[in-house]
DNA sequence: AGCCGTGGTTTGAACGATCCAAAACGGCTG
DNA sequence: CAGCCGTTTTGGATCGTTCAAACCACGGCT
């Protein structure tokens, strides 16, 4: 209650360390971050004391010296009326544990809009001497990614720059291999007539994952005219097409959809209509959402650990290799997975 | 490309505001800190100079010399196979925007338990310096706090520390406050007969909140007797506890429930018995969460934002104020507010 | 005139790590 | 034994800020 915490014990520096060991300050700086520069007893006898003192190297003043502050920032997103927003947080989660193990930490910030969100990079860049940022949701002619690259901050982005020629690092998910998955399997399943329920086109990933439902159908000769729908995502819009695609005279029997929002209006509908989503009706949606596995939705799942460990290799790499040379693949698409439920 | 980013311009520090101004660092540094020191001229002067240069503190800098981050932890949760944590990821954006709003940052962290919750606290303390950190989802004998305690680091929690003495800050909502709103607002609307489906007891939380939900029926001497169920949390289970509630001979007209997962269990027993929540059978949840509001169920919304704010109250107080007379109250008790909804 | 007190400002020394240049050490050669 | 060379180790400077004490000018007082 009255002072500090238990052992008032200054906090042992690199000082203490070397008076410990009998060496100086810089031996035990390179113990620790060039060990091949010190003979092997040297080593031994600094771990020791090392060890003894419990000593912890000060990030600060590492920060203040070389400008590295260790630090990851991450917008957290505004909560969205909606299913969706989940795939960010867990790819958030991952991100912030994936980034502990390699002694990076994720420092949270947010914005409503891509004006404020730049200004925000300002302030974590000056202020806070931020190593590296990591953007979701990339749009086209994205401001903020050529703000980064202006000011020559590292960043990856977790989604394709669509449509531009950017060739700064980004990791994404094939949404169109996930959605071809999807189809397949249903094909599988001896579904002949399948519809699909996505987004109006020109978003690049709804036309993406479009495109594997296509492509999947063409494979196998089946007819699609009349079977798919465009909406905006939402749980009513979702149940809406899918009335009016089990409203067709001769209506499909399963349904792919872009996104799980989707997939829960038809599954919404498909129950309204005293029928079971799976065994008379199958849907399956898009991003593996909490609500999904819990009301047995199948769904395509992003590989979210593996996002957020392509992410931060590529950041490290940018971080500590060498500055020109920039060898490795700067650009990774990551296959997703099809979850299957009682849906389908 | 090449270099640096653009302008080469070596970052401004309080030395180039100094000569700019004509000054010493000192007193550069004074106008920022405690201008109540400084010449109102001198202010002025010094000011301008600082708008000139750009100049920004540097923050490793004076963490280094204070021993203050700015920086407060925050646990990402680990994604729940449920419709819960939704909560969580909101009080975290909350958290966030507002202790920007304050010049502070939250830094996140992951455990899979309070032993590893606690590692990183070690780690983040004495490598980061970090001022604080703010925990949810405390139990009892959370062993979190009493280290956090022991070690003199600043913390509030979100939740009180049920069964417990304990004497730290902390922020709840007032559970069973919000229940007993819900069931009020049923009683208002005609229902005589209103079941209730909790958690097994034990669970302070639960407990609360179902103490609500009795007192509001005591006060209008409704009988619920045989009304009442308690079941783990999940989807699955709220719906065969619905179902049971239903098929009572003389059934409920409205179920409240302890939080949406059930609620949204009962609502799918509802609807697949081709009624309509709200019209045949009124269902209340808790928590608001997105699959809430996306298909219209009425809940109990926790204020998420009042709950931040609070919490970062306690904390700066704790930070900047007195050592000693910790005069302002430490704990809060905020009260929810009832979403009305088509299902009620 | 000399002393004191007092706002306002400057100076020097931390804070704890890393960078850099130079010194000490050791072995080896001529 | 001097001279050289490569490996280890050392001491000082530095990053940008704040703390503590010194300094200074100036008016009031005796």
């Amino acid at each position: 209650m009255s002072g500090r915490g238990g052992g008032d014990a200054a906090r042992p520096s690199l000082e203490t360390v070397a008076e410990r060991a009998g060496v100086s300050r810089q031996t035990v700086s390179n113990v620790i971050n060039s060990p091949e520069l010190v003979r092997p007893e040297t080593i031994a006898r600094v771990r020791a004391a090392i060890e003894e003192t419990g000593y912890r190297p000060n990030r600060s003043a590492r920060t203040l010296r070389t400008r590295r502050s260790y630090l990851i920032a991450a917008r957290m997103q505004a909560p969205v009326d909606g299913i969706n927003g989940a795939v960010l947080d867990s790819f958030l989660h991952a991100l912030t544990s994936r980034a502990a193990q390699r002694d990076y930490r994720v420092l949270l910030y947010t914005a409503e809009d891509d004006a404020q969100e730049i200004a925000a990079y300002d302030e974590l860049l000056s202020d806070f001497n931020l190593d590296a940022f990591v953007l979701a949701n990339t749009h086209q002619n994205d401001a903020r990614t050529t703000w980064l690259a202006e000011h020559g901050a590292p960043f990856v982005t977790f989604g394709r720059p669509w449509g531009a020629e950017a060739n700064h690092g980004w990791v994404d998910v094939d949404g169109a291999a996930g959605v071809y998955d999807a189809t397949r399997h249903l094909i599988r399943r001896g579904h002949r007539r399948i519809g699909f329920i996505g987004w109006p086109p020109g978003s690049g990933v709804g036309d993406d994952r479009r495109s594997g439902y296509l492509s999947a159908c063409a494979e196998e000769n089946l007819d699609v005219s009349g079977l798919t729908r465009s909406v905006v995502d939402s749980l009513a819009t979702g149940r809406a097409a899918g009335a009016e695609l089990l409203n067709l005279s001769s209506p499909p029997t399963a349904i792919v959809c872009v996104s799980d929002s989707l997939a829960l209006g038809v599954w919404t509908e498909i129950t309204a209509r005293g029928l079971t989503p799976g065994s008379d009706v199958a849907v399956i949606g898009f991003d593996d959402t909490p609500t999904a596995s819990v009301i047995g939705l199948s769904s395509v799942a992003q590989p979210v650990g593996d996002i957020a460990e392509a992410s931060l290799d590529l950041l490290t790499q940018a971080l500590d290799g060498a500055p020109g040379a920039s060898a490795a693949a700067k650009q990774l698409l990551l296959p997703p997975s099809l979850v299957v439920r009682a849906s389908s």
